[in-house]
DNA sequence: CTTACTGCAAATATTTTGCATTTGG
DNA sequence: CCAAATGCAAAATATTTGCAGTAAG
């Protein structure tokens, strides 16, 4: 295993692109938090070092992403969340109910996946799908 | 088959609320645009009469959706677009490489629904789903 | 040194809200 | 008439951008 950072430094250097310490934070902080919105990485950089400006957070997660470090999902209304690309690929399950965020393996999607190519010639992406509707406990709340 | 304008006329007036030019106007136009941003309803009533607030246009639209008329599906980045409640129900599938958005049936999802169910306790809102990912076109472009 | 990067403030875009006026029933 | 609905303008949010100063390499 590289240390922490390594890969950050690598992707950075090949584009000629430079490692600051904003960069690093933000990085570290998506790890920490799992998902989070761009406010919420923000508030969390902040929490350690003295400031980042918003800005920057919007700009440092898009370069990340182009780079391949983290990826983005729509989950309801909200803001994007960013999460890192190196955890594993998952589904996201909104609950419109409560709010909860909860994660499924992506191999339930196997079927849709199949039927949606052979049907549709569609090539779902399938890190990126949120579903919305309503958890266990919503679920029987409502009935 | 009743007249058309009949349903929003009986829904509204089970509950003391109003029937209204404005109303009348964007029901139409959702059923002429099938699928559209809240700004793209505005733009096409305005086509058709002088002019209907966009205020209205929330607020009409938020409106509808309570009274099951219209529902409304998050697709990717940009603003949610509404569609007629009347018409089938359907998957959105948005296409990352040019925007375009298809329809699926929802019967593709029906083991994916199962899985959920069963393994999360988790109702999905089939509808609401949005799935992203390349059309047929841009995945042969891209390869 | 060179130029990529950041912070800041202002510009955009989107959706919501308060309130005076209009209007459907 | 009277409560509901609309228009308008301002507020709240979310995201982007121009630019001058800062700092990585």
């Amino acid at each position: 295993m590289s240390p922490p950072g390594t890969d950050l430094r690598e992707r950075l250097h090949q584009r000629g692109l430079r490692v600051t310490p904003q960069r690093q934070l933000v990085l570290e902080a998506i790890d920490r938090l799992g998902h989070a919105t761009p406010d919420a990485v923000c508030a969390e950089v902040q929490s350690v070092a003295s400031g980042v400006n918003l800005s920057t957070i919007y700009r440092t997660l898009e370069l990340f992403e182009k780079l391949g470090l983290v990826r983005h999902a729509h989950l309801g209304s909200g803001s994007a969340t960013y999460h890192s690309a190196a955890s594993a690929a998952h589904l996201h399950l909104v609950c419109d109910g409560c709010g909860a965020v909860d994660e499924a393996d992506i191999a339930v999607a196997q079927d849709l996946v199949g039927r949606l190519r052979s049907a549709h010639g569609f090539t779902p992406d399938v890190e990126h799908m949120a579903i919305s509707g309503l958890c266990a406990a919503c679920s029987k709340s409502v009935s």
